[in-house]
DNA sequence: TGTTATGCATAAGAAAATTATGTATATTTG
DNA sequence: CAAATATACATAATTTTCTTATGCATAACA
């Protein structure tokens, strides 16, 4: 995972990205993943296939994935979508996220409260 | 670094927190960082010594921290603040940290645009 | 007087990412 | 049409960052 201006930042986010996303879509394969972070960041976060293959390979064998395997054009797609484990997951993952930025938000903007 | 809930999220954010603490601040020693963060997320965050040292001793070594040691009740302190170099840097830093939390909203939230 | 708090430090190992490859097909471009 | 780019997966070597486990030393507390 690697950011252009190298912020080191989403180092641990790569996770929760990834299941949210399925969450959304539904179903993913890992090329249209990075698509659609690089999309959504506008440009600013690139997923790197060395960081994303090992994370979604891991989170298969953890059983929070699961993989259909498809041929669209002649090429391999591998179709992701989240288990029940894997939903149930998210919400923690998510929530954890939340606690997360309330927390740096807090150290960075002592002022406010948020 | 750790939460105690085991959030990987905070991986790669132990140098922001340390710089801006320290701009905010202007001087800290080791021991106080740790227990002002703690403070600050009412113990959702502790930073282990294994990582807090390391990381100032690296900051320090790149110039972005300058170091005092004083003896304080016949114990010593080793207090460090910016340099110039790590004032210009922690702009730096908490401008990606700003650009991380809108890019983590967007994707948690897409509806919302931040 | 033993445990907890204060205060520093480092080494071994794990986890997660980067960087560099590798294979293969499809599409675009000069 | 040939070369470059895009699509699509994968893994190995290395680096970075953190956790875990120690270690030393003094002060305060129970």
């Amino acid at each position: 995972m690697q950011k252009m201006k190298n912020s080191q930042l989403y180092k641990g986010s790569l996770n929760t990205i990834i299941m949210k996303l399925l969450e959304e879509q539904g179903r993913m394969y890992g090329y249209e993943i990075t698509q659609k972070v690089k999309e959504i960041t506008k440009g600013e976060l690139n997923i790197t296939e060395g960081a994303l293959y090992p994370a979604l390979h891991k989170l298969e064998a953890e059983g929070l994935l699961d993989v259909e395997v498809e041929k669209v054009d002649n090429r391999l797609r591998k179709y992701y979508k989240l288990t029940e484990k894997g939903t149930t997951e998210t919400v923690n993952l998510l929530a954890e996220l939340e606690e997360f930025i309330k927390n740096m938000q807090t150290i960075v903007n002592p002022k406010l409260s948020y």
